[in-house]
DNA sequence: TTGACAGACTAATGGTTATTAGCTATAATA
DNA sequence: TATTATAGCTAATAACCATTAGTCTGTCAA
């Protein structure tokens, strides 16, 4: 790993943790194991730092929602929908590199135009366009009962986006929440599958 | 309004928009009218300020979630319960107040221990309770057919959550959110209540 | 009238912070 | 081998910021 990278890592940790206006360019750059002015060598300045993660939020979003090879497979039976959701969900919560973007977006959501749209993008358009895909797609192998695929998207990705970020903030609440999630998506498959 | 109040409220302001740490003690009092120094005749520092505010934010869940009062009575048709429900929907997007709270405590949540139960009192546990006792009560009048009604509460107050959410950070998007939440709440409806 | 207190002000302080200048050593390149 | 670029370092700077000290003024109670 570059120090560059290594700076970034560091950089979205603390900025996860802390937000950006808690963070000083002299912890980045203890984390990393330099002195604050070596940083120089690698970013022109602290927004500069800001921007790259921004870039670098945009393009896993494009590299992972841009192209419809994340759907996978559709699922072929009610079972299998539910634990493909819930393995996806468990994963997306306890990722630390995932976990980490997700806090540092809602902590800079405000910042400006640029920060709306990509968390936006990441916590609602993205994965609702995702379930939209494969909803549809059961739709038509008459998995799921005709319905709008887009409003059960919605649905569906909600309350997980809810419970995630209550996980976020209340670590101690992780376990809990995923049972919350399980039994959601469990009553969300009785009301709209077939059978 | 007293002096008092009106750097709470200025405060408040300024840090839903920039964030505790990205507003300074001076800008609170510059748009209070006063010099900095003689903010520290009312609060003891900075930090003092931000801990009347989550006072405050205690004080409103308590006052609003506390009894059973904020319910009032039961939508007695489908209409009336949609109606109902957008138009408080459409008051906490809208209300300033509300909004700039909502703003505070997604931007502080991961300040500590207590701001992150206060947040999740406020998007989750109040909302999603109060829908719990609405939709219980109505289900024994048979309105709704028989269910979780905690789970059917999370499911109607979620998806309006994410777009209220959206909302706040891209005002431009509101009426959109309004349609998507209205549409969502019909078809909630349609779901789970008879006739 | 007096005195005390509330609440404003100015001036100053000490700490933090982002950033720059300039030096040095190592490693790649010509 | 000579040179150049890379990437680290120390020292310094200028701005900002929270907070304190000390002063002044007006109001109200004794």
């Amino acid at each position: 790993m570059t120090t560059r990278d290594k700076i970034l890592d560091e950089a979205l940790t603390l900025f996860a943790e802390n937000g950006y206006d808690g963070t000083s360019v002299e912890e980045i750059a203890e984390k990393v194991g330099i002195k604050a002015p070596s940083l120089y060598n690698h970013f022109k300045g602290k927004e500069d730092i800001l921007n790259a993660l921004i870039d670098m939020a945009e393009a896993r979003y494009e590299e992972f929602f841009g192209s419809d090879k994340h759907i996978g497979k559709l699922p072929e039976s009610k079972e299998k929908f539910i634990q493909t959701a819930i393995q996806k969900i468990s994963f997306t919560m306890h990722d630390p590199m995932i976990r980490k973007m997700r806090k540092f977006l809602v902590r800079e959501q405000f910042r400006n135009e640029r920060f709306a749209e990509i968390t936006t993008k990441h916590q609602l358009s993205g994965i609702q366009g995702m379930y939209t895909k494969i909803i549809e797609g059961m739709m038509r192998k008459g998995l799921f009962k005709k319905d709008d695929s887009e409003l059960l998207a919605t649905e569906v990705t909600a309350p997980v986006a809810l419970w995630i970020a209550k996980a976020d903030r209340q670590p101690e609440c992780e376990q809990e929440s995923m049972e919350s999630i399980e039994k959601h998506v469990r009553h969300f498959c009785d009301v709209y599958m077939t059978e």
